[in-house]
DNA sequence: CTTGTGGTTCAAGCGCGCTTGAAGTCAAGG
DNA sequence: CCTTGACTTCAAGCGCGCTTGAACCACAAG
Protein backbone atom coordinates (compact mmCIF):
# COMPACT_ATOMS: atom_id res chain seq x y z
CA UNK A 1 0.00 0.00 0.00
CA UNK A 2 2.13 3.43 -1.49
CA UNK A 3 -0.70 5.28 -1.47
CA UNK A 4 -3.13 6.30 0.77
CA UNK A 5 -6.54 8.10 0.54
CA UNK A 6 -7.81 10.88 3.52
CA UNK A 7 -9.89 8.47 5.47
CA UNK A 8 -6.83 5.87 5.37
CA UNK A 9 -4.23 8.28 6.23
CA UNK A 10 -6.72 10.13 8.60
CA UNK A 11 -6.86 6.61 10.51
CA UNK A 12 -3.46 5.84 11.01
CA UNK A 13 -2.60 9.20 12.14
CA UNK A 14 -5.62 9.30 13.96
CA UNK A 15 -6.86 12.70 12.89
CA UNK A 16 -10.07 13.39 11.33
CA UNK A 17 -10.20 13.85 7.89
CA UNK A 18 -10.58 17.78 8.36
CA UNK A 19 -7.77 18.31 10.34
CA UNK A 20 -5.52 16.85 7.44
CA UNK A 21 -7.70 19.70 4.99
CA UNK A 22 -6.66 21.73 7.47
CA UNK A 23 -3.45 21.21 7.50
CA UNK A 24 -2.83 21.07 3.86
CA UNK A 25 -4.60 24.95 3.53
CA UNK A 26 -1.91 26.41 5.91
CA UNK A 27 0.76 24.67 3.82
CA UNK A 28 1.62 22.08 7.02
CA UNK A 29 1.00 19.59 4.61
CA UNK A 30 1.93 19.62 0.83
CA UNK A 31 -1.37 19.82 -1.33
CA UNK A 32 -1.73 16.55 -2.36
CA UNK A 33 -2.26 15.05 -5.61
CA UNK A 34 -5.64 14.76 -6.48
CA UNK A 35 -7.51 11.67 -8.73
CA UNK A 36 -10.90 12.74 -9.78
CA UNK A 37 -10.64 15.54 -7.03
CA UNK A 38 -10.17 13.24 -4.06
CA UNK A 39 -6.81 13.58 -2.21
CA UNK A 40 -3.77 10.84 -2.66
CA UNK A 41 -1.36 10.73 -0.26
CA UNK A 42 2.48 9.38 -0.86
CA UNK A 43 3.30 6.56 2.18
CA UNK A 44 5.82 9.17 3.27
CA UNK A 45 2.92 11.39 4.66
CA UNK A 46 2.77 9.60 7.86
CA UNK A 47 6.04 10.34 8.57
CA UNK A 48 5.38 14.11 7.96
CA UNK A 49 2.15 13.84 9.94
CA UNK A 50 3.60 12.26 13.03
CA UNK A 51 6.54 15.20 13.02
CA UNK A 52 3.82 17.31 12.97
CA UNK A 53 1.78 15.67 16.13
CA UNK A 54 5.46 15.71 18.25
CA UNK A 55 6.57 19.26 17.39
CA UNK A 56 2.80 19.84 18.41
CA UNK A 57 3.29 18.00 21.72
CA UNK A 58 6.15 20.05 22.34
CA UNK A 59 4.15 23.41 22.36
CA UNK A 60 5.21 24.57 18.60
CA UNK A 61 2.18 26.17 16.85
CA UNK A 62 1.11 25.09 13.86
CA UNK A 63 2.93 28.10 12.14
CA UNK A 64 6.25 27.55 13.70
CA UNK A 65 5.95 23.98 12.51
CA UNK A 66 5.34 25.29 9.09
CA UNK A 67 8.35 26.99 9.37
CA UNK A 68 10.27 23.95 10.39
CA UNK A 69 8.98 21.60 7.70
CA UNK A 70 9.47 24.40 5.46
CA UNK A 71 6.60 22.74 2.44
CA UNK A 72 7.77 25.78 -0.36
CA UNK A 73 11.49 25.09 0.28
CA UNK A 74 11.90 28.41 -1.20
CA UNK A 75 15.54 30.01 -1.10
CA UNK A 76 16.04 31.36 2.22
CA UNK A 77 13.98 28.62 3.84
CA UNK A 78 17.06 26.79 5.26
CA UNK A 79 18.34 29.85 6.91
CA UNK A 80 14.76 30.21 8.18
CA UNK A 81 14.72 26.86 9.75
CA UNK A 82 18.19 26.73 10.84
CA UNK A 83 17.38 30.30 13.19
CA UNK A 84 13.82 28.22 14.18
CA UNK A 85 15.69 25.18 15.34
CA UNK A 86 18.45 26.85 17.34
CA UNK A 87 15.96 29.16 19.11
CA UNK A 88 13.96 26.52 19.37
CA UNK A 89 16.14 23.89 21.71
CA UNK A 90 17.00 25.56 24.04
CA UNK A 91 13.33 25.94 25.05
CA UNK A 92 12.88 22.69 24.50
CA UNK A 93 15.49 22.04 27.18
CA UNK A 94 14.15 24.34 29.49
CA UNK A 95 10.56 22.67 28.95
CA UNK A 96 11.82 18.96 29.55
CA UNK A 97 13.23 20.29 32.85
CA UNK A 98 10.02 21.82 33.83
CA UNK A 99 8.41 18.62 33.37
CA UNK A 100 10.69 16.54 34.91
CA UNK A 101 10.45 18.56 37.72
CA UNK A 102 6.43 18.26 37.71
CA UNK A 103 6.59 14.76 36.89
CA UNK A 104 8.78 14.00 40.07
CA UNK A 105 6.34 16.61 41.66
CA UNK A 106 3.56 14.83 41.78
CA UNK A 107 5.11 11.33 42.27
CA UNK A 108 6.95 12.83 45.76
CA UNK A 109 3.75 14.04 46.65
CA UNK A 110 1.87 10.72 45.99
CA UNK A 111 4.73 9.02 47.88
CA UNK A 112 4.29 11.39 50.75
CA UNK A 113 0.43 11.02 51.35
CA UNK A 114 -0.36 14.30 51.45
CA UNK A 115 -3.90 15.60 50.84
CA UNK A 116 -3.26 17.28 47.78
CA UNK A 117 -0.71 18.83 45.44
CA UNK A 118 -0.72 22.31 46.64
CA UNK A 119 -0.81 21.62 50.57
CA UNK A 120 2.34 19.08 49.87
CA UNK A 121 5.11 19.16 52.42
CA UNK A 122 7.90 18.09 50.04
CA UNK A 123 7.14 20.60 47.38
CA UNK A 124 9.11 24.31 47.50
CA UNK A 125 10.69 24.72 44.21
CA UNK A 126 9.18 27.04 41.43
CA UNK A 127 7.83 29.59 44.43
CA UNK A 128 9.68 33.09 43.05
CA UNK A 129 10.81 34.92 45.99
CA UNK A 130 12.72 36.96 43.25
CA UNK A 131 12.05 40.15 41.59
CA UNK A 132 10.23 42.75 42.33
CA UNK B 1 5.36 42.12 52.52
CA UNK B 2 3.04 39.58 53.09
CA UNK B 3 -0.32 40.48 51.27
CA UNK B 4 -0.36 41.45 47.65
CA UNK B 5 -2.73 43.51 45.44
CA UNK B 6 -4.15 41.80 42.08
CA UNK B 7 -1.78 43.99 40.37
CA UNK B 8 1.18 43.05 42.36
CA UNK B 9 0.62 39.35 41.98
CA UNK B 10 0.08 39.65 38.72
CA UNK B 11 3.62 41.14 37.78
CA UNK B 12 5.03 38.61 39.75
CA UNK B 13 3.76 35.71 38.38
CA UNK B 14 3.56 37.33 34.90
CA UNK B 15 0.22 37.13 34.19
CA UNK B 16 -2.14 40.00 33.59
CA UNK B 17 -4.83 40.77 36.46
CA UNK B 18 -7.72 39.59 34.41
CA UNK B 19 -5.98 36.13 34.20
CA UNK B 20 -5.75 35.72 37.93
CA UNK B 21 -9.87 36.94 38.25
CA UNK B 22 -10.09 34.06 35.55
CA UNK B 23 -8.62 31.55 37.13
CA UNK B 24 -10.33 32.48 40.35
CA UNK B 25 -13.87 32.47 38.71
CA UNK B 26 -12.74 28.79 37.63
CA UNK B 27 -12.00 27.52 41.80
CA UNK B 28 -8.40 27.20 40.26
CA UNK B 29 -7.55 29.81 42.68
CA UNK B 30 -9.70 30.52 46.37
CA UNK B 31 -11.87 33.21 46.58
CA UNK B 32 -9.43 36.11 47.51
CA UNK B 33 -9.78 37.72 50.86
CA UNK B 34 -11.64 41.40 49.95
CA UNK B 35 -10.35 45.29 51.45
CA UNK B 36 -13.16 47.20 50.03
CA UNK B 37 -14.14 44.93 47.37
CA UNK B 38 -10.52 44.79 46.10
CA UNK B 39 -8.84 41.48 46.12
CA UNK B 40 -5.98 40.82 48.70
CA UNK B 41 -4.14 37.92 48.23
CA UNK B 42 -1.31 36.05 50.52
CA UNK B 43 2.20 35.54 49.71
CA UNK B 44 1.40 31.69 49.73
CA UNK B 45 -0.40 32.41 46.14
CA UNK B 46 3.00 32.79 44.57
CA UNK B 47 3.61 29.15 45.21
CA UNK B 48 -0.07 28.38 43.89
CA UNK B 49 0.00 30.03 40.87
CA UNK B 50 3.62 28.81 39.92
CA UNK B 51 2.34 25.04 40.37
CA UNK B 52 -0.33 25.96 37.82
CA UNK B 53 1.27 27.06 35.50
CA UNK B 54 3.99 24.41 35.41
CA UNK B 55 1.05 22.02 35.25
CA UNK B 56 0.02 23.84 32.48
CA UNK B 57 2.85 23.96 30.55
CA UNK B 58 2.88 20.16 31.04
CA UNK B 59 -0.04 19.99 29.08
CA UNK B 60 -2.83 19.89 31.79
CA UNK B 61 -6.29 21.84 31.09
CA UNK B 62 -7.37 24.38 33.71
CA UNK B 63 -10.38 21.74 34.67
CA UNK B 64 -7.33 19.08 35.36
CA UNK B 65 -5.41 21.66 37.22
CA UNK B 66 -8.61 22.25 39.63
CA UNK B 67 -8.55 18.57 40.47
CA UNK B 68 -4.91 18.40 41.13
CA UNK B 69 -5.21 21.75 43.26
CA UNK B 70 -8.52 20.36 44.81
CA UNK B 71 -9.12 24.14 45.68
CA UNK B 72 -12.65 23.52 47.35
CA UNK B 73 -10.92 20.65 49.38
CA UNK B 74 -13.83 18.45 49.81
CA UNK B 75 -14.17 14.74 51.25
CA UNK B 76 -13.62 12.68 48.40
CA UNK B 77 -10.87 15.36 46.85
CA UNK B 78 -7.67 13.23 47.92
CA UNK B 79 -8.66 10.08 46.27
CA UNK B 80 -9.84 12.28 43.10
CA UNK B 81 -6.19 13.71 43.26
CA UNK B 82 -4.59 10.56 43.87
CA UNK B 83 -6.29 8.96 40.57
CA UNK B 84 -5.71 11.89 38.33
CA UNK B 85 -2.22 12.15 39.58
CA UNK B 86 -1.45 8.23 39.08
CA UNK B 87 -3.14 8.64 35.61
CA UNK B 88 -0.97 11.41 34.83
CA UNK B 89 2.46 10.57 35.66
CA UNK B 90 2.98 7.95 32.83
CA UNK B 91 1.79 10.48 30.46
CA UNK B 92 4.19 12.79 31.48
CA UNK B 93 6.90 10.16 31.23
CA UNK B 94 5.90 9.80 27.96
CA UNK B 95 5.67 13.33 26.72
CA UNK B 96 9.26 13.57 28.41
CA UNK B 97 10.12 10.98 26.18
CA UNK B 98 8.55 12.49 23.01
CA UNK B 99 10.23 15.71 24.09
CA UNK B 100 13.71 14.41 24.24
CA UNK B 101 13.07 12.86 21.43
CA UNK B 102 12.32 15.51 19.45
CA UNK B 103 14.97 18.21 20.98
CA UNK B 104 17.23 15.20 20.15
CA UNK B 105 16.19 15.17 16.71
CA UNK B 106 16.11 18.88 16.12
CA UNK B 107 19.51 18.80 17.09
CA UNK B 108 20.82 16.40 15.20
CA UNK B 109 19.29 16.99 11.97
CA UNK B 110 21.08 20.82 12.78
CA UNK B 111 24.35 19.38 12.77
CA UNK B 112 23.95 17.14 9.90
CA UNK B 113 23.27 19.93 7.50
CA UNK B 114 20.20 19.26 5.99
CA UNK B 115 18.54 21.59 4.33
CA UNK B 116 14.66 21.04 6.85
CA UNK B 117 13.46 18.47 9.15
CA UNK B 118 11.28 16.51 6.75
CA UNK B 119 14.15 15.87 4.35
CA UNK B 120 16.76 15.21 7.05
CA UNK B 121 18.68 11.61 6.55
CA UNK B 122 18.94 11.19 10.49
CA UNK B 123 15.15 10.34 11.11
CA UNK B 124 13.31 7.90 11.45
CA UNK B 125 11.60 7.52 14.37
CA UNK B 126 7.92 8.41 15.22
CA UNK B 127 6.65 6.16 11.45
CA UNK B 128 3.95 4.30 12.13
CA UNK B 129 4.16 1.05 10.19
CA UNK B 130 2.13 -0.37 12.80
CA UNK B 131 -1.82 -0.65 12.89
CA UNK B 132 -4.29 -1.06 9.96
C1' DC C 1 -13.35 69.22 44.38
C1' DT C 2 -11.05 67.07 40.66
C1' DT C 3 -8.21 64.07 38.50
C1' DG C 4 -5.68 59.87 38.38
C1' DT C 5 -4.69 55.21 39.33
C1' DG C 6 -6.09 50.85 39.87
C1' DG C 7 -9.36 48.17 41.28
C1' DT C 8 -14.64 45.85 40.64
C1' DT C 9 -18.40 43.02 37.53
C1' DC C 10 -20.26 41.34 33.49
C1' DA C 11 -20.66 40.31 28.75
C1' DA C 12 -18.61 40.07 24.58
C1' DG C 13 -14.65 39.25 21.74
C1' DC C 14 -10.34 36.92 20.02
C1' DG C 15 -6.80 33.56 18.32
C1' DC C 16 -5.81 28.92 17.80
C1' DG C 17 -6.89 24.42 16.19
C1' DC C 18 -9.90 22.21 14.46
C1' DT C 19 -15.13 20.49 13.48
C1' DT C 20 -19.49 20.84 11.45
C1' DG C 21 -22.97 21.78 8.04
C1' DA C 22 -24.62 22.62 3.46
C1' DA C 23 -24.40 21.56 -1.14
C1' DG C 24 -22.33 19.10 -4.65
C1' DT C 25 -19.40 15.14 -7.19
C1' DC C 26 -18.08 10.61 -8.17
C1' DA C 27 -17.80 5.09 -8.21
C1' DA C 28 -19.45 0.92 -6.79
C1' DG C 29 -23.24 -2.27 -5.70
C1' DG C 30 -28.06 -3.97 -5.58
C1' DC D 1 -31.37 3.55 -12.20
C1' DC D 2 -30.74 4.75 -7.70
C1' DT D 3 -28.87 4.66 -3.45
C1' DT D 4 -24.87 4.65 -0.41
C1' DG D 5 -20.80 6.39 1.14
C1' DA D 6 -16.72 8.61 0.92
C1' DC D 7 -15.03 12.37 -0.79
C1' DT D 8 -14.93 17.79 -2.44
C1' DT D 9 -15.26 23.20 -1.12
C1' DC D 10 -16.53 26.91 1.63
C1' DA D 11 -18.25 29.34 5.52
C1' DA D 12 -19.60 29.25 9.98
C1' DG D 13 -19.20 27.44 14.59
C1' DC D 14 -16.92 25.70 18.93
C1' DG D 15 -14.01 25.06 23.17
C1' DC D 16 -10.22 26.75 25.53
C1' DG D 17 -7.73 30.36 27.75
C1' DC D 18 -7.77 34.48 28.31
C1' DT D 19 -8.47 39.83 27.00
C1' DT D 20 -11.12 43.78 26.30
C1' DG D 21 -14.67 47.17 26.94
C1' DA D 22 -18.25 49.51 29.42
C1' DA D 23 -19.78 51.25 33.51
C1' DC D 24 -18.83 51.86 38.04
C1' DC D 25 -16.22 52.52 42.72
C1' DA D 26 -12.57 54.01 46.11
C1' DC D 27 -8.73 56.19 47.73
C1' DA D 28 -4.72 59.76 47.20
C1' DA D 29 -2.41 63.79 45.59
C1' DG D 30 -2.80 68.44 43.84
Amino acid sequence: MRELGIGDLARKVKLRPSALRYYESLGLLPTARRVTGRRVYPASTLRRVALIKMAQRAGFTLAEIRQLLDTDADRGATKQWRTLAERKIPELDQFIQETQALRNAVADCLACGCMNFDSCQLLSYGTPEDDA
